[in-house]
This record gives C-alpha cells, structure tokens and sequence, in this order.
DNA sequence: ATCTCTTGAGAGAGCGCTCTCTCCACCCTT
DNA sequence: AAGGGTGGAGAGAGCGCTCTCTCAAGAGAT
C-alpha cells in the first residue's frame, strides 16, 4: 500500500493539488475555510509531503552534510568532545528542520566517495570537521559550489568560513598563570604541528615565554595519552628542574600526570601542570587538573549558524570564541 | 549554471536515455562500444545521478537513520562509546553505500519529528540507539512499515530485532571472579532500573550470589561518575565490612574508586571492584580497573549487517556478542 | 452599467530519473 | 527460404511535487 500523495489530499478536501500544495507550504493566499478542510485531509490520511518528489523541483534538499575527516591512523572521533560537537550541532539542525546527513572520511577511497556526494547537490551545505593539516579536503569542497563551513581553522589557507576557538589566547593564558604563580621553568608538550590546535597553542605559549623573559622547553606529542606520558619523561630527562608543564590537550596531560607521579614529582608542588579542553576526566585527576575550558558545544552551534546565515547570502566571518582558564589543584 | 543531467550524457554519447540510464545502473544488457561511449560521457560532463528523482521513481532512498534517543535529563551521547558506536555503524554503511541521516531524540517535540520523518519514507531502514525504558520510541516505531533494528535490547517487549553484548553473562563472569577469588562481602552498584543495561547486570550479579551463597548488598547509581561515588558512601554505611563491589559500569566505578580512598579502604587489599564496559580511563585509574569489555564497534557493525539483513527478507533474530573479563589491579 | 483591479483557485508543465513496452536486426532452426 | 527467437536500443509514461500561468468572481471606481 502506498503513502497517500497530495493528490490524495486534495481528493478528500475536495479541492486541487495546487490548492493543497499552498496549504501544506503554508501560503497565504488560501481561504481559511479550504485551508481547515485540507489540513483535516492531511491529518485523516495522515501525509507526509515526499522529500524527493519536492527536492527534485525545489533544488533544495533540506539536508545538511556533517563531514568528519580524520587521518586514518589516528581516530579522533573516539575523543569525547566529537560526541558533544556532533550531538550539538545535530541538534542546532534540527530546530531549523534540517536533516543531518552524517560522513566519515578517514580513507582516500571514502574522501573521494564524499567529493561525489557532495558535488552530486544531495545536500545544501557542508559542515567540515577536519582533524589535520594535510588534508585535502577543505581545499576540495571550497572548490564545489556548495556553502561549507568549518569547525575549527582549516589547516590550508583556503575560503571557508570557520568557528574556532582562542587557541592562541587560551595557550597564553594558561602559561602566563603559571609565570604569575612563580614559575621558572615552563615547559611544555606542544600537539602535533600538522594541526592547527597544535601549531597555536604552541604559539601563545612561546607569546608567553618571549615576553616574560623565560626559556622555552618543548616536546611534541600527538594528543594522545600515551603520548604525553612518553613527552613529559623526556621532558625530566632533558631537564630535571624544571617546575611547571602546559600540556597542548587534557588527554595528554593526564599521561604527564602519570610519568611525574612515577618519577615521584609532586603536583603542584614540585611541577604545576596546566591542560587544555576540559575534558570530563580533568576533574578526577590526582589532582584535578587546572586547565583551559573552550565551549564546543557553543562551537558547533555557532557553526550551524554561521552556514544557515551564508544559506542567506550573509557574513562569513570567522568566528573567534573565547577560552576560560579553569584553576583547579594541578597548577 | 545546472548540473548536468542524464538526458545531457545521452546527448553527447548519441544514445537515448534510456541507454544511459542502463550503464549507470550497470546493466548488462549494453554493447561494450555503447557503454564506453556513455562512460566517456560521462566522464566528461562529471555527471552524478540525481539522487531525489531516482528515489522518486525508484520508491528507494538509499539512506538510513541512525536515531539517538535518550531522556531529556541524561546525555548518554557523551558517552564515549556513544561515538565508537556511531562511528562504526556510519563507516559500515558507508562500505555498501547507504548515506546515514542522523537524528537526536531527546524531547517529546523531536520524537514527533523521527516519527514524522520516518513515517514519510525517507530513509529505507532505521537504527535505533534508545537509552531509556520508558522511551515510548521503540514500539512507535516498530508499528511503522519500515525495517528498524536496535542496538541493544529494548526495554520494552517489542518485535524489533537488535543486537546486544551478553550483559548477564558479563556480570556472572565478573562476580564470579570476585567469588573465585575469596571474596565473602560482595555488594554491587547497579544501574538504573529502566535500562537493560542496569537491569540485566544487576540479574547477572544476582544469580552468582544465589548460586555461591552469598548475601547481596544493593546500591543503585544512574551510571555517572557522581552517582557511583554516592553510591559507594551508601554501601559502606551499610555494610563497613565489606571487601568487593561489583559495579555496574566503568564510570561509576570510577566514583566508587574515589569514595573508597576517601574512605580509607585499600583497592584492592581491602576491597576489590569489577567494573564494566573497559571505557578508556579504566586503564588509567589508580589501580587500573578490573572491567568487562564488550566490542562496541562490533556490536554496531553487526546491527548494521543486521539492518541490510532484513532488507533482503533475512532473519530477524537477535544477535548476542561474548564479553570478556579484563583483569587488572582492581580485583 | 461597464471596466479595472484584486483575490483565490485550478490547469498543466516539468524537475531528472527508471523501467516497461515496443521495435528492429540478426541468428538459428526446420 | 520462412518462421521464431533473442539481444540490444529507443519511446514514453509516470514517480509526487512546485510554481507559473490562467481564469473566474467579486469589489471598487468611473
């Protein structure tokens, strides 16, 4: 059995399909009485306009591609803060009656799947999340004539519009704590440099250094963990006195956290530790970790906006959102 | 500037439409020469099929719901396996080229919104992720006339195939471990009693205890970290002599990590915990916790092969996947 | 009373595709 | 040589909708 059609509707209603038509877009130019009749149609037979049907004379689509491209070594989407950007933004969608049209681009093979996808005009708009900097993609959708908006500074110079975070400012908000509480010797375990989180936070901490007189001490992880507790005994290694850390991410912070305890440093006694993100696991820490907040779920919201605002010819100004230095026990 | 059409390919390769249509759909009933011809064709003018006018007539969408609910008060989707699940059952999808819509419900509004939608045939199958008993979604949905399956069992009793980890058997397996390994007070932490989740590792918990002659000492957290903690104060107060608590999972283990510590009591000297889940930070708990995994990406791939299952008129019985017991310091 | 203007509703084309039906040409069988 | 298949290609209907164009009816102006 099929799903009644405006047809259908307009049987009933006793009126015709363009009529109906009007009434389900909700036009003014309709009687108020046709109008009741036909919503009472449409509520009997229970219709739903088809999408296809409209999207094929409309042009528009109403959906929306959340592109999420990451290096098929790492999986960043396992990092908790993609479930808060995903779930916001998908949200942020719905209000206006968008549908979300979700894609993984890890591989080469997917990446190509999504450029056709994209080209292939399914939906009105792209949303790019892109984790690393040699990747082709923001390049390549910028070339499509599709609205793309990106969460997070593209790592290529390119023409799309983004919502990012302070970076820079937070960086240097977390290290110039540490200076003021008296610090010498800040080091720190910058992210990887083919992303853009790591290039700028290690810039606002070498800001920091610069002007304030100290020396800068740096190790370079992936954001991983594991990788931090590698960059922190290096660290020791390379020099023992040190006494305070701003770590590039949280995650990375709670593996330096392990490897000081191990080599039976006490935090923040004999070296204070500064993260970066907030994650949820900042605050169970031993001790909690003093880190810098930045709003993602406010992030990917202001994105969805900055792409329905280019639906309307709009701005496409980046947006720059502010980070929040939140002191807890570790520094 | 419009995106070239079928008729356009056909033009250029001097066949009609029809043809055309035949190579794109990989027909074979087409002259290698011909085909070619319209390959080139195509090639040339980049041409991709218009998605809404094959669906119009082919009554197909090619695309699936992956749909989220969870009660307005809690955000499950912050779950870290929240986004492995997600992220598996999308790239799964993506490799049989179904396009994956995503939608939250998490308010009664955007429950008629799926329904609606789902209703309207836009999507060819749906995947429910619901996290809740009393979510009114799963047998709303079932009385549609589309595939659904569901990832993990539903709470309610309805005919929606899904597939499930083995929570009972999970949690016989970790208290039975406590068992085997001496000890005589096992309490548990369990979950909330209108999740599956909750109520099959609480039976779980249940059954060993009855079998080895145990008493069963109760608390009932909401499966965040907070509510384990608060838990944990409970059980002590109730019983001080206790020396094992099976928790329900690895997030309010955390909790009960903390309250144990505060509380004096050596893990796992003087009291063991068993989690569940093996989330991330269970390995870098102090100690590392004993925990349950279950193969959350697997658990979606399957609900996926699952959904394209029951496309092509397959079985529709439930899929359960072992857990395994990974045992660390914590008991 | 006639004409113009406005408002409300219908007719019908057409969006881009699939798929059945039809037809043609060629080969095999008798 | 005639008839029956068979494979390959075209014609054309129609999927369900929107939107322009057209037209009817009534209000207001002259």
């Amino acid at each position: 059995m099929r799903r009644p059609t405006l047809e259908a509707v307009a049987a009933r209603a006793g009126v015709s399909r363009a009529t109906a038509s009007r009434v389900v877009n909700e036009q003014t130019t309709v009687a108020p009485h046709i109008r009741d009749a036909v919503l009472r149609a449409i509520d009997e037979l229970g219709y739903v306009p088809n999408s296809a049907a409209r999207s094929l004379v409309t042009q528009r689509t109403d959906s929306i591609a959340l592109v999420v491209s990451e290096p098929g070594t790492r999986v960043f989407s396992e990092d908790p803060m993609f479930s808060t950007a995903i779930r916001s933004a998908s949200m942020e969608l719905e209000a206006v009656n968008k549908q979300v049209v979700l894609m993984m681009a890890s591989s080469a093979k997917s990446h190509a799947r999504v450029e056709r996808y994209i080209s292939g005009g399914h939906v009105d708009g792209v949303m790019l999340i892109s984790m690393h900097g040699a990747d082709p993609l923001p390049s390549a959708l910028s070339r499509l004539r599709v609205p793309v908006v990106s969460y997070g500074r593209p790592a290529v110079p390119v023409e799309i519009p983004y919502v990012d975070n302070d970076n820079i400012g937070g960086a240097e908000a977390g290290v110039r704590h540490l200076v003021e509480t008296g610090r010498r010797r800040i080091a720190t375990i910058a992210g990887p440099q083919d992303m853009i989180g790591g290039q700028d936070r290690l810039t606002g901490y070498r800001n920091v250094l610069r002007d304030s007189d100290h020396r800068s001490i740096v190790a370079v992880g992936d954001f991983t963990r594991e990788s931090g507790a590698v960059a922190m005994r290096q660290l020791l290694r390379d020099d023992p006195e040190l006494d305070a850390v701003f770590v590039a991410n949280d995650l990375m912070a709670v593996g330096a956290l392990q490897s000081l305890r191990q080599a039976g440093r006490r935090v923040p006694d004999d070296v204070a530790v500064v993260g970066f993100d907030d994650i949820e696991a900042a605050k169970y820490t031993e001790p909690p970790l003093t880190t810098l907040r930045h709003p993602v779920a406010e992030q990917a919201a202001a994105m969805v906006r900055l792409l329905l605002n280019l639906f309307e010819g709009g701005t496409s100004e980046p947006v720059i959102l502010p980070t929040e230095l939140v002191i807890r026990e570790s520094a």
